[in-house]
DNA sequence: TGCCTGATTGCCT
DNA sequence: GGCAATCAGGCAA
């Protein structure tokens, strides 16, 4: 396979069955790619953040498996697609084992190949803005619910590993965004000082929804 | 059965 | 920088 100019190898399952936040990590640098008839979108995985299982209240697995989370508990390497505000689809990789319930939130890629048409899709011009945050980069590459469970190891939609690797890419690792239970967990993982990052530095945003304000004062920098 | 919350985004001020 | 949009799962009554 090959992105532009950069030749690539598909990862194969057994990358994805072995820990979450290794496997996580390690998916800084790699290739998202999604082939549909209007033609083959592209980007470099730049942000992810890991969700475990029973020990992780912010993760969906928590309360155990339901109808809507059941691929997150399906075999390694599948994706897990959810709608979140009921506007927005998420994109992540299921890892472990089937049954565990551990997956890996894709939140930013660097545009690759595709870029008119994710111009077209998200109905922005800035290459910047096309997949810079969780929503965004499922709109950019056609990822919706209907590929729930979609197996990543074969098909169009899957992951690949640039050959020779990306030229050392630092990880800057930092506490996850835009949740409310487990903040501190030093769970995501993205390309340091990286512009198409989505947020800044680790610092969890100040939420700002209905009467949820309780007792939140702490507002890092 | 009905209400509340949430791994977000983009518009409005 | 603040806040509305909008849907489905989870939980209380």
């Amino acid at each position: 396979m090959k992105f532009g100019d950069v030749n690539a190898v598909r990862v194969p399952r057994a990358f994805f069955a072995r820990d979450t936040a290794l496997v996580a990590r390690e998916m800084i640098g790699l290739v998202l790619a999604h082939e549909t008839r209007e033609g083959l979108a592209a980007g470099v995985i730049v942000e992810v953040e890991a969700y475990l299982a029973r020990e992780d209240p912010a993760s969906h697995a928590f309360r155990g498996q339901t109808a809507r989370n059941g691929s997150m508990f399906g075999p390694p390497g599948r994706a897990y697609v959810y709608l979140i505000y009921g506007v927005h689809d998420c994109f992540n990789v299921v890892t472990r084992g089937k049954g565990v319930g551990e997956a890996v939130l894709v939140r930013a890629l660097e545009p690759l190949v595709g870029i008119e048409l994710m111009r077209a899709r998200r109905g922005v011009d800035s290459v910047r803005e096309l997949c810079r945050g969780p929503g965004k980069l499922t709109q950019a590459l056609s990822i919706g619910r209907t590929l729930d469970g979609a197996d990543l190891v074969r098909g169009k939609l899957g992951l690949w590993r640039p050959k020779p690797a990306s030229s050392a890419i630092e990880i800057a690792t930092s506490k996850r965004v835009g949740i409310t239970r487990a903040v501190d967990l030093p769970l995501r993982f993205s390309a340091a000082g990286h512009a198409f990052v989505s947020k800044p530095g680790g610092a969890t945003s100040a939420f700002t929804r209905r009467s949820r304000s309780k007792e939140r004062s702490d507002s890092a920098d």
